[in-house]
DNA sequence: AAGGTGTCCTGTGTGC
DNA sequence: TGCACACAGGACACCT
């Protein structure tokens, strides 16, 4: 499912292929897959895409007409993709939005989500910049050490939860919660506030590392996620303990990967990543 | 205020 | 074989 690594990919794919393009037309298959902005749809037409950005998990289109700028926020959610024309879909009663263009290096550009726990808000510059500072926290591929240190210090929760907290680091989802605490050998429920210094720097540097790694391999593709062109990430390849519970551990201590009760689902090494 | 829990939503996998 | 149901989880409302 798409998170950070699939966001940038999926930005990057556009910026590539889409930059520059004018939107011919715009159609809408469920109105309530647009949470905000529903009554500016019409504006889009004929808008220019000046910009393709990521913010956490959600890809940020700019858009020009005349004098005026909008965006169109496409929040991925669980199951949420974009695609370009000619990439199949399994389930095509879920493609909720269709940009057809001119200009770029792809005709069309469609939102598939089958889940629909990802929307699309249409948001003037106010409106964008109340949606981004109320949903995102800091970047974790470029926020400074003595910054990630003070959110972690202040946090007296367990430390996985404050990996997925968007609105302090916006980005990591489930998957790469559970790869990065592995890698960085750390539990899922230490509580934040308490890591020694030495560990929070050493989970700073995984963060970075993981991210990177997979932005550089396509991202996961857990559970169907494709990128714009159809392609899949092979990340998952790499997966040290995310849906691995019962196989041997990576780092060959011996311990195999349990998943952890009492939380939806963390997967970890007892022996690597133990409380104390 | 921060942290925890329940709900939404629908395709998929499992078990009877 | 077919059906029922638990499960998956990002965001948000709500509660403490």
């Amino acid at each position: 499912m798409p998170e950070l690594p699939e966001a940038e990919v999926v930005a990057r794919q556009l910026g590539a292929r889409v930059l520059g393009a004018t939107i011919k037309d715009v159609w809408l298959g469920r109105p309530d897959i647009v949470r905000q902005g529903l009554d500016t749809l019409d504006w889009y037409r004929g808008a220019a895409i000046t910009g393709i950005d990521r913010r956490g998990k959600s890809v940020i289109l700019s858009l020009a007409k005349a004098s005026d700028t909008r965006y169109l926020i496409a929040e991925l959610g669980m199951t949420g993709l974009l695609l370009f024309q000619g990439v199949p879909v399994r389930h095509p009663q879920h493609l909720h939005l269709m940009l057809t263009m001119d200009g770029g290096q792809e005709p069309e550009l469609r939102y598939w989500n089958p889940r629909r726990f990802g929307r699309i808000h249409l948001l003037d510059k106010p409106g964008l910049d109340r949606f981004l500072v109320k949903r995102f926290g800091c970047d974790p591929l470029t926020v400074s050490w003595e910054e990630f240190r003070r959110l972690v210090g202040r946090r007296r929760g367990r430390l996985k939860a404050l990996l997925m907290h968007q609105q302090v680091i916006a980005g990591i989802g489930n998957i790469y919660a559970n790869e990065i605490l592995h890698r960085a050998r750390l539990h899922p429920h230490h509580t934040a506030s308490r890591l020694k210094s030495e560990r929070v720097r050493r989970l700073f540097d995984v963060v970075r590392e993981v991210l990177t790694d997979a932005i550089r391999h396509g991202g996961s593709s857990v559970r169907d996620f494709i990128a714009p062109d159809g392609t899949q990430g092979l990340f998952t390849r790499r997966h040290l303990v995310y849906n691995k519970a019962g196989r041997p551990c990576p780092s060959g201590c011996g311990s195999r990967i349990r998943r952890l009760p009492g939380d939806r689902t963390s997967f970890y090494c007892p022996f690597c990543q133990r409380l104390r």
